[in-house]
DNA sequence: CTGAAAGCGCTTACAG
DNA sequence: CTGAAAGCGCTTACAG
């Protein structure tokens, strides 16, 4: 393709089409202002040399980035993936390019990605499920548009995208209810996820007890066995298991099964997430749906806004004004570890 | 932080601070041709005014990009995790940043993410398994620094780092007529990933006619458990399993333990990539472990060589070469999946 | 409809 | 040790 030593850019497009720089950048950017053969002229002419435009000079004359960073917690959760994904879609729709960044449990590594995206001058930033400290995220917020996902906003500009915790404690607590349970036992990570850990177990506390439901909390570390096995050696019937997601839950459906206990009857399991593990045959977990699509499409969206980056017909941005909350219902898909076979 | 409306520059610096804007760079960027003081002087005031370098700008002059983008497939598999993290450190230690998109199977939504690195002009590209077809990573290699990890060479300028397939397949095999297997049966994944999949089974065939003992291959979908339960039945005694990957060898173990037949006796189980969840209690299985930090290291490695961003002592940029390959050896951990408990 | 010019933020020879 | 100047690739008013 190059023809020279390098890269082909507007220059050479414009030498080899017989046009000035600056009509060639706008042919090639769309604008109606140029005659439709001319441009169909330059497109040819560019698409022969190879040409593809330098972002980050783009971006630096226009001084506007088309750059969304994404930072997740980490990679363990296909949960993760999804969200990774519909949040790509959305970008992609839009004309935007998505970055993602993989957290890590390591606050100098965090930051260090944080500053990456920053340097770059990315147009937002979307965080899911960050462990950050509020302080951290509005500082940020300060800098850059940004939006959380799955977590509340700390106020500030930031903004925020999750699904109703408390509809999906009462989801799960009333299924659970229905099949006779007397008792709820929530098994959450002991490290991670500090806040979304707490908001869920906080709301299921709530739910047991609005559905006059015993409820107890059991923390475990990365493996959900443990826990599991304990709970059900306490309570030899009628209990409720909600584990606080797939990726935990998949521990504990070996535990129940060697445990000989009916499922369905005198035990029932139930998570959250409802990724591709929930599906699979082995496990089949009842497990609380997130709308991946929405959430990614709305953080995109509060993004874009406040970003100045809306639709042309967008009057102002909204970079000045407080933080946005879009809250989702949740929905409970039921399988066999909460109904028995 | 910011003074007036927005980002601090470096024309802001070199104002309160009293000097040219060409200092301020110099002293920023570590040059050794400022007076101490001059430069500690020009940091606090950097610092004060909370300047952080736009990278943008940077990498136009400069004419060098300092982001390595990373191609993973998915994030189904905690070993793209651990190769991720593997990479961001070893990027990090020499000052580069990078992106990670994340594939999929849809080849429009591949080439876009490749687009959208090729349009940030990164520095170079690390693809781990991609399925591309060889003559696209080969196209992409002529425009960019590209070393592919877990796959062979497709040639021209795509370096490749890997572990030693054969070497892998050998360890398996010899560990499985350790334990007096007669049969050896692969269970892969149908669809995706196919050239690891062809590669891994060729070399296990090898190892396999190598050891004296029987071959066979069966293909899964999404969950190894069907392939698994045929392999069991088909095979009453004395079956040495090989699984692709731990993502879908742990899909064997609920299967192997309904089946009731004596782990580690007459039936070993062992799978490839030896992730977290080989080391799960409820799983704990013989994987072959891939040395990811030296993997990462590598790659970064050729990348950098490639792209000329090695060590300042580097005589030439080795753009021109053809592709190197870097071969590492792989180790068998042992557990309790082929050993019985 | 098209071109000349200035500028985005930063870097890098080149003179002092 | 420090500054003036040109340029990276692109965009955008501003004149024609």
């Amino acid at each position: 393709m190059s023809t020279n030593g390098h890269a082909a850019t507007q220059s050479d497009i414009a030498r080899a089409a017989g046009v000035s720089r600056s009509l060639v950048s706008l042919a090639l950017s769309g604008s109606p202002k140029v005659a439709a053969d001319t441009r169909r002229r330059i497109q040819e002419v560019a698409a022969s040399l190879g040409y593809r435009v330098n972002v980050s000079a783009s971006s630096l004359a226009r001084k506007r980035s088309t750059i969304i960073g994404l930072v997740l917690p980490n990679l363990r959760n296909a949960f993760f993936e999804q969200i990774a994904a519909c949040l790509g879609r959305a970008t992609a729709r839009r004309g935007l390019t998505l970055f993602v960044t993989v957290g890590s449990d390591q606050p100098e590594v965090l930051h260090q990605a944080i500053e990456s995206l920053l340097g770059v001058r990315v147009a937002g930033i979307v965080f899911v499920s960050p462990w950050l400290p509020g302080e951290d995220l509005l500082a940020i917020g300060e800098e850059v548009p940004v939006c959380v996902i799955g977590r509340r906003s700390p106020g500030g500009r930031v903004d925020s995208v999750r699904v109703d915790e408390e509809a999906a404690a009462r989801l799960v607590v009333d299924h659970l209810a229905a099949l006779s349970m007397r008792t709820i036992c929530y098994i959450g990570p002991r490290m991670t996820d500090e806040a979304s850990r707490h908001n869920r177990e906080r709301s299921l506390a709530r739910a047991a007890e609005a559905a006059g439901l015993d409820f107890e909390v059991r923390d475990c570390g990365e493996d959900a066995g443990p826990a599991t096995r304990a709970a059900l050696n306490e309570h030899p019937e009628a209990l409720g298991l909600v584990i606080h997601n797939d990726v935990l839950a998949i521990d504990a459906v070996p535990v129940l099964r060697e445990s000989r206990r009916t499922l369905g009857d005198d035990v029932a399991l139930t998570s959250y997430d409802n990724t591709y593990l929930a599906l699979r045959e082995e496990f089949s977990l009842t497990s609380v749906d997130q709308p991946e699509d929405l959430l990614g499409e709305r953080a995109v969206d509060l993004l874009c806004r406040r970003a100045g980056l809306s639709p042309d017909d967008a009057q102002e941005t909204d970079s000045g004004t407080g933080a946005r909350s879009v809250v989702l219902a949740p929905e409970l898909v039921t399988r066999t570890s909460s109904l028995g076979r």
